[in-house]
DNA sequence: TTTATTTGTAACAATGTTGTAACCTGCCCC
DNA sequence: GGGGCAGGTTACAACATTGTTACAAATAAA
């Protein structure tokens, strides 16, 4: 009785620490897409699925480079983007999302259309 | 010719002006939806249909009370939620979202599936 | 009368984030 | 030698955001 006590109280224990890593995974996660751009960057490589240079992206989201080049690092230390550097001059690095990011494609397409369409209507 | 060119100019820039107006109005979104704390508000609300008052928010979502304010000031001046006080003793709030937030639970909901599952296989 | 309650607001210091300007590499062209 | 290109990095000043603390208001209970 004790033992069986002790167990399940280890136990819930584990499930404890382990429901609070998975809560820290998805603070963390959550954090890194409510950073500025960071949405508008996974919607325009979500939109093209052809590899993306640096300068491109930078194009199409409209931002300084030093915050592109911060998202983009971000994104890629999370797993959500592989960065490819050829050595030509000047240099080229692409950009492509991972499998798990374009796992999010259906959940952007739909939050960008809510908010297209919200646009349209509030304009 | 002069005269169908000046219109035409005159109507793309119209048309250049009502795009700004909806690319500010897609900036101004995603701006709001990127602050910190408002996902997982929307998605708390979004749980649960019934009205919701501020405590019951802050606890779920865990942030300060300024915090917890001004996000819930913020989706309401966006339209996204209606506030409703009652005369009690102590103070009453209760909150709900609006037709418009509850059309964002489909991609609201497909997006946390991603955190979550994505915060699982990375644990 | 003091206390407790809920739902905030105001002020402010600490902290975080941003863009700008300068700089770097490698190589090609003039 | 000097300039230009892509793709950044660094330092820093300006700006934005956060949490904390103190406070308020209204009333019922102790």
């Amino acid at each position: 009785m004790v033992l069986t006590k002790a167990m399940s109280q280890a136990q819930s224990q584990r499930m404890e620490a382990m429901c609070e890593s998975a809560r820290t995974h998805v603070d963390h996660l959550l954090v890194m897409l409510s950073k500025s751009k960071m949405l508008n960057i996974l919607y325009v490589m979500n939109c093209d699925p052809a590899p993306m240079r640096f300068s491109e992206i930078k194009k199409r989201v409209d931002s300084s480079s030093t915050t592109i080049a911060r998202r983009l690092a971000e994104l890629e230390a999370t797993g959500l983007v592989n960065r490819k550097a050829y050595a030509t001059v000047p240099a080229t690095v692409e950009y492509t999302l991972t499998k798990d990011a374009i796992a999010l494609r259906p959940s952007l397409d739909s939050l960008f259309e809510w908010v297209l369409n919200r646009a349209d209507n509030t304009a």
